[in-house]
DNA sequence: ATTATTATTGTAAAAAGCACAATTAATTTA
DNA sequence: TAAATTAATTGTGCTTTTTACAATAATAAT
């Protein structure tokens, strides 16, 4: 078969964003990385894409390497390219982020890459351009999160309002009204209430809701605001 | 130097979706492809990433190459990756998308590519996965045009209210109220109304207005509505 | 002068967003 | 067992935004 002579060829690479919920902030996933250069510094969880392979199967497989999980949120982010980003070769690097619930990778565990969980803010400095991505991806999912409920996938299947409203005060910085949040997410539509309460953040105890499965995906799409005064984020 | 010993190195193409707005509707710009496979098909403009340029860099020489045009709104779009998706070779292609005054363009057309404008939805079918890319870029637009003022890109620098609107309307494929249209585009405060009007559309002629670029700027990212009812797009 | 064509302007009703506080349910403590 | 504590739950009025809707003004063509 012919090939296109004369050009270059070059390494392609995913990392993906790793954000987990664990009840009172937002963290990312990092590994400790397992080879040259910077061997032993934090960095994203990555790897090279195979000859067989398209983009988001790479990151499932990368994903699923480093957390057990399938299934779960993810969503093509960038592609980073700058030229000198990789000290050793040209690489460039696919971007993708994930939204898990934190619970569920904890019980799938896997120590081979030294994986710890960092809150996004306190998380200690990365290598190549992989500040830069993380960055990307916090403004990203705050983007969409102040118009599409995209910060569900970060819950488990079961939850409450307060903890949905805690998830959305830590993402965006802010305090929200408990009585005008309430009403904001419950005219979407969503949420299903159940009949039983969690116990464990409160003495009265809050029902607990579950999404609306078929609402979430119709209505997946559609703006709606999460978030007041959403001028600009 | 060392490399990465063992991984498959290949092939990055950055494609363009350039779009152009001719006072009608919403128009592409595509080539007739001068190589194999699909030579003489129409194509995007595109081509390799080069060893020392940055995919952002690619993306304007590419640009430049075809319109002779420097500083017009570019972004990335997507990266596709399908492994199949060029038969020849495995390559990779990050998709941007462009937004040009069609008349500047126009004035410095290169005919090497033997480039023509069609309307973008009787656009002839394309190449590989370039259809994809271009279905892609139409939803991108139409999106980020929903809530940020992107579309004045496709504007000359002098423009009148019913012209702009005229452009929403052909984007969303919808027919909006000209009092609350004008209301809406003038609460932003991005516009200013000049001393002269074009009299070519109508006998009464319509007030210049250009792009208070402060303004433009500074509100870039923020939420506007310029379309009613942004339930979905 | 009349006609035709498109630009420009205003207002009232409806909907959405926002600020704001009292009550309820359950556990813990006195 | 009563009282105190803690967090969940619920409602209303005000403000702002959005929407629906029509008459008038400016100019060119006849």
């Amino acid at each position: 078969m012919l090939k296109y002579s004369k050009q270059t060829r070059l390494l392609l690479a995913v990392d993906c964003i790793i954000f987990g919920f664990d009840g009172e902030v937002l963290k990312i996933l990092l590994i400790k990385r397992g080879f040259q250069p910077e061997k032993g510094n934090w960095s994203l969880m990555g790897g090279f894409v195979q000859p067989d392979e398209s983009l988001d199967q790479s990151a499932n497989r990368i994903l699923k390497q480093l957390t057990g999980l399938e299934g779960v949120y993810l969503e093509q982010l960038y592609t980073f390219g700058q030229p000198q980003r990789d000290p050793i070769e040209r690489t460039v690097s696919v971007a993708y982020f994930a939204l898990v619930d934190i619970h569920k990778y904890e019980a799938q565990i896997s120590d081979d890459y030294h994986a710890e969980w960092f809150q996004l803010k306190r998380a200690p400095k990365l290598i190549f351009d992989q500040q830069e991505m993380v960055e990307q991806a916090r403004k990203r999912i705050r983007y969409k999160a102040a118009m599409h409920p995209i910060l569900f996938e970060l819950l488990p299947t079961k939850f409450t309002i307060p903890q949905l409203q805690t998830l959305y005060e830590s993402v965006f910085n802010t305090t929200i009204d408990k009585r005008n949040f309430s009403k904001r997410v419950l005219a979407t539509g969503l949420l299903i209430k159940l009949a039983d309460k969690d116990k464990a953040g409160s003495k009265r105890g809050a029902y607990y809701y579950q999404l609306n499965m078929q609402n979430y995906y119709a209505k997946f799409q559609a703006f709606m605001n999460f978030i007041p005064n959403p001028d600009s984020l």
